[in-house]
DNA sequence: GCATATGATTTGGC
DNA sequence: GCCAAATCATATGC
């Protein structure tokens, strides 16, 4: 610290103290005749002046190694110093040379300084954020955008209206977090930017202090909270994500459909076993009657007839049971949608299928009264079996 | 906790 | 684009 070149020009090795006299400021302030008048920190400061002009540099090289080294001592000490330092009389000259000295250094400190662009990543998270609804202003556009963004690609049923409003709620949640948490930081950053400039301009009475270097000052401290102000956003697109993923990744919500959906599904599907290929209408018209989208239609009778096909022997029951349902519907009259495409020629061809099995094909995609006979006649076989069975622990009754 | 059921997605063929 | 088949991921029942 002692060694402050821009000060001194020389440095103290030169045998002169600090070497002021080198500088054209310094000359002046060297030449300044006055005599001693007081003893401001009333120890051995060393502040009083002399007479003599090499006691005059010596006294100005005392001052500013006290002015260096002021940062070293306690800050009673370094208060009480400040105080004497400002009520000395040789301050004025002393401050016009470091203004000078300043001013030749701002110089050089202007042309280093660049206007530094927008941080790209800051830039990003801020779209990210005002899409999803967080940043901005609340409108729910962002959670509104994002549902319905699900909801078109026609993964979600009309009964997820309550993950819709749990989800909104939650980014609603994260939206008041990082807003708390962002007026703080910039809470917090105003409080420090106003804490330094005091300071500079406390400081601007012993040293020369302009306000490009005040604004400079700002400028650092603005980029290190800004940091903080990354790393917050960083973190609120995380939970976003997390949110989203959670809430509207249609796997994660699955939802097994409603019995009855079920019910309508199972019907259509066995009483059209020969050919379970559903029209678009009558998609449609099965997705109306569950409440689900026609989407889900396709994917509930492409996993039937897959898992059927797979396994008719376990479908066998459930087969027979919803012929039955047919049958007895038939009778009250059906209104089971109806399907165009829905014919005994169907592609449907199963070896051991349900078809095969009643050993009657269908006729025009309809089930025959024959079929639909066998199907009851078997079923009730199938129920005595059973209860022969198990009252027993023995097969009594072979069918 | 595990086995099974079930809705959704992916992949490849046509 | 529709379908079969395989697979994934979650729900459900025990």
């Amino acid at each position: 610290m002692l060694q402050q070149q821009p000060l001194t020009g020389n440095g103290p090795s030169n045998g002169r103290g600090l070497g002021v006299s080198g500088h054209p400021g310094m000359h002046a302030l060297n030449s300044v005749h006055q005599p001693s008048q007081h003893r401001s920190d009333g120890g051995e400061s060393g502040l009083e002046g002399t007479e003599n002009g090499h006691e005059t540099r010596r006294d100005i090289g005392d001052i500013l190694q006290q002015i260096m080294t002021i940062t070293d001592q306690s800050l009673d000490e370094a208060q009480a110093k400040k105080h004497a330092l400002n009520c000395h009389r040789m301050k004025p000259a002393l401050f016009s040379v470091l203004c000078e000295i300043k001013e030749k250094t701002g110089l050089s400190m202007r042309n280093t300084q660049e206007e530094e662009p927008q941080d790209p990543q800051l830039v990003r998270l801020d779209n990210m954020l005002l899409a999803e609804g967080v940043a901005g202003p609340e409108k729910g556009g962002g959670a509104a955008a994002a549902v319905s963004a699900a909801t078109s690609s026609g993964g979600m049923s009309p009964d997820s209206s309550l993950e819709h409003s749990d989800y909104k709620s939650k980014l609603s949640q994260i939206r008041s977090i990082y807003h708390t948490e962002l007026e703080k930081y910039e809470q917090a950053c105003t409080e420090f930017t106003t804490h330094v400039m005091n300071l500079l301009r406390e400081q601007s009475r012993t040293r020369p202090v302009t306000p490009r270097e005040i604004e400079r000052m700002v400028a650092i401290i603005h980029r290190k909270f800004s940091s903080i102000q990354t790393q917050l956003k960083q973190s609120t697109c995380e939970a976003v994500m997390i949110l989203r993923s959670r809430f509207l990744d249609a796997r994660r919500k699955r939802r097994n459909f409603s019995k009855q959906a079920t019910e309508v599904l199972n019907e259509y599907f066995y009483s059209h076993l020969s050919n379970p290929y559903p029209s678009e209408e009558a998609k449609e018209e099965l997705a109306k009657q569950c409440g689900i989208t026609v989407s889900q239609v396709s994917n509930w009778f492409g996993n039937k007839r897959i898992r059927y096909k797979k396994n008719i022997g376990k479908f066998q029951e459930e087969a027979n049971l919803y012929a039955m349902k047919t049958a007895l519907g038939a009778r009250q009259g059906d209104d089971s949608p109806h399907t165009p495409n829905s014919t005994g020629s169907g592609s449907f061809s199963l070896s051991g299928s349900a078809d095969l099995f009643l050993g009657v094909p269908p006729v025009n995609g309809e089930q025959s009264a024959y079929q639909m006979g066998v199907q009851v006649l078997y079923t009730i076989i199938k129920l005595l079996h059973t209860c022969v069975k198990d009252e027993s622990g023995d097969i009594l009754l072979s069918v």
